[in-house]
Formats: C-alpha cells, structure tokens, sequence
DNA sequence: CAAGCGTGGTA
DNA sequence: TTACCAAGCTT
C-alpha cells in the first residue's frame, strides 16, 4: 500500500525508519534489566523451563513465589520426575491452567529418562507441553541459541515496529519472521539470552498494551508504529466472543472429625486431575433441587447453604450452589477425606470458592482460607424455581 | 484452526 | 461491573 498517497500534503516527508538496533536494545536492557528470580539460575535448563511452563499466560507476580516453592519441593527434574502426581497436583493448585501441571510431570519423566534436557529447538518441542514459544525460549535462555521465542509481548514490540496491521492470530508467521530477523544482528547473536529477555522487559516495561511509554523507549527512532501514531492500538485482535454463564450443585460432606470429601477429577479436561468437591456437571440450565441431589456423594439429609460461588473461568462464568450434610459414622462414600486446611491447599480456584462461602457461613469447622475470596458470597437467590 | 483450558490484576 | 490481559499448549 502507498502510505503517501494518503497522507494530507502538509504532512511532513518522513526519512525511512532504520532498522532497530540489536545493539540500541542490549544497551538499554544492561541499565534496567528486571531483576527476576530465574535470571538468578543461568542456564540451569531445569529452573528456566520451570519458568517458561509457569509464565505462560500467567503474570510475574503470581510466578515468583510459587516458582520458588516448587523448586523447594522438587529441586531437581529427577526429583519432579519421581514424585507421584498428587503431590505435583497440590504444588500447582490454585495456578490455573492444569494441564500445565500434567504436560510439566510427563515432561520431567521423560526429561529424566533420557538423562537431561535436550539442548536444540527441535528436540526441546519434541517434550510434552513445550510449544513453539517454550522449546525457543528454553533453547535461546538455557542454551544460548540465537532463536526468538514469539509470545505476546514480542508479538506486540514487532507489530508496533514494523507497524503490522493485521489481525492477530494471522499475523502472527510474519511477526515471527520479523523478530528472527532482527536475532541476525551480530550483537544480538552474540547474546541470544539477553537479547530475547530485553524484547520481554522492553514488551513489559516499555511497549505495554495500554499507554506504551514511547517517550522512553530504545527503539523510539526506528518504530513504524509510533512514527504514523497506531503503536497503541497494535496488535490487531479478532473480537472475543462472549462467555456463557454455566450452573453447578456441590455437596460438602463433613465428618465427626469435620475432615470434608473430596474427589479426583477425571485426567483430561477442565481442572482435569485436580481435586475437587462432588457435584453435578455444570451447564446452561439452571439445575432443579431433585436433579441436582440425583448426584449427591450419599443419600443423606442436605441443606442447601444461601447464596452461591461465583467463579470466571476464560469461556464461561460459573455459578454453584452449595449443599452441606454430616457424615453419620461408618459412611461409605466414594472420595478422600481431608482436613479443611489440607483441602484449601489442594483445591484449585474454583473450588476454593466453594470452600469459602462455606466458611461464611459458619457450615465449616475451620477456616478455608484467611478471608472468602473476593465475590465469592452472594446473596440468596430468591426467585429462581427449585 | 478455532476452541478449550484458570486465575489474578488493572483500567 | 465489565473487559481485557499475562513469558501458550493441545486437540
């Protein structure tokens, strides 16, 4: 397209933008690099993969401390490779996006067997949960090999640069390819690892989505984006649909010893693997109290506590009524028996929620948590048909 | 290839 | 409150 054309004629003429300079950026990154607990590790593939799986679509404040604990518990891949799935279950709760944990366990056996990390970017993709942008990462940060690795803030610096205006996910081949080419540079070459966490901090720091700083940038005098006054508004996103809101019934059985009945969710799907409280399936029809009791853990007497949980997942918004009963002695129900502290520490979000209106309403012995988790109690239903 | 898959923070 | 977003992967 001829952008002049368009232009009006009192626009001033623009020289050509320069080509960023790997050089520019590495400056810039030796002065204000984040100082992050896996940069601390150099090149330890173990702690740096770790990272990469727990960073994926999940922010630096809620990495950090969790990164920490789990090396406490596993320091190395053999030791994460021999402990059972439910302890990698309990260490991953609450951090979402379970199959993470799955693929990250998988991942560390097979690691294990073969006796170490493969070090190239195809071997590294090879593993279960690494993708494009992990095996790149892993392979540029823990081996040093001139790759880019294309997640969302590289997406949004080279859109911006190069003032790429199509829709994302489309655009992304060519984003790719624009951000590799800038790891020809020599200076970038030089310094794979550095280079590919500068175009992090830069996207974190700098090129943020929303009132990026231009003011401040290294790249400023090369950016296309800034130049015709689009960075904001790039990258281009398709509109997201909206999310349905789906039901749910859960039943809390609680024994003499006020321990509470948990069960393992099937392998795959949502929260797949994780613990969580029996209860129906969730879906878009509200749930009548006799279909609803139909999938309770054991024919007893429940009482339906007030209010409900509130839980977002990314596609749908989730509401689940809660029923409480105790366990007469001798009960024999399907499940594990764990004590309320235990049970919080292994649940994920959603069911924590559960946990907490529980607590609010004074249906539990002990505290699930410090405070019920923000929006999680609400007011009593009244109008809706049993 | 579009959809499924969590959670917490921010505007 | 709603909407968007964060170092994505799998099917």
């Amino acid at each position: 397209m001829i952008r002049g054309a368009l232009r009006p004629l009192s626009a001033p003429v623009l020289a050509p933008a320069p080509l960023p300079r790997a050089q520019a950026l590495l400056e810039w990154y030796d002065r204000h690099r984040r100082a992050l607990p896996w940069r601390e590790a150099a090149r330890d593939p173990y702690r740096i993969w770790l990272s990469e799986v727990m960073l994926q679509q999940t922010t630096v404040a809620a990495v950090t401390p969790r990164w920490r604990r789990f090396l406490d518990r596993f320091p190395s891949v053999e030791a994460l490779a021999a402990a059972p799935w439910a302890e990698v279950a309990e260490e991953w709760a609450g951090l979402g996006y379970y199959a993470r944990a799955r693929n990250l366990h998988a991942c560390a056996q097979a690691v294990a067997a073969r006796g170490g990390f493969p070090d190239t970017v195809e071997g590294l993709r090879a593993l279960p949960g690494i993708g494009a942008y992990t095996a790149a990462s892993v392979a540029a940060i823990a081996f040093g090999r001139a790759v880019v690795p294309l997640d969302g803030n590289v997406e949004r610096v080279t859109a911006r640069i190069a003032a790429v205006e199509e829709e994302l996910p489309g655009a992304r081949p060519r984003l790719a390819a624009l951000a590799q080419g800038w790891m020809g540079q020599e200076e970038a070459a030089a310094r794979p690892a550095d280079f590919v966490q500068a175009l992090f901090d830069l996207g974190a720091t700098i090129c943020t989505p929303r009132s990026p700083a231009c003011a401040l940038c290294p790249w400023r005098g090369a950016c296309l984006g800034q130049r015709q006054g689009i960075a904001q508004s790039l990258p281009r996103k398709a509109p997201k649909r909206a999310r349905p809101v789906k039901q749910g019934v859960h039943f809390l059985l609680t024994d003499a010893g006020g321990r509470l009945l948990l069960r393992r969710r099937p392998p795959s799907g949502l929260l797949g693997g994780m613990l969580g409280l029996p209860g129906t399936p969730w879906r878009e029809e509200a749930w009548s109290e006799e279909d609803a009791l139909a999938h309770a853990p054991a024919l007893l007497p429940w009482r339906r506590l007030p209010g409900e949980a509130r839980h977002g997942f990314t596609h749908f918004e989730l509401r689940m009524a809660l029923y409480t009963a105790s366990a007469p002695p001798g009960l024999n129900a399907e499940g594990e028996w764990l004590a309320p502290e235990a049970a919080a520490a292994a649940l994920p979000g959603a069911m924590q929620r559960l946990l907490a209106l529980a607590e609010g309403a004074g249906a539990m012995a002990s505290p699930a948590r410090d405070a019920p988790a923000r929006g999680a109690a609400k007011t009593p239903t009244p109008g809706r048909p049993a």
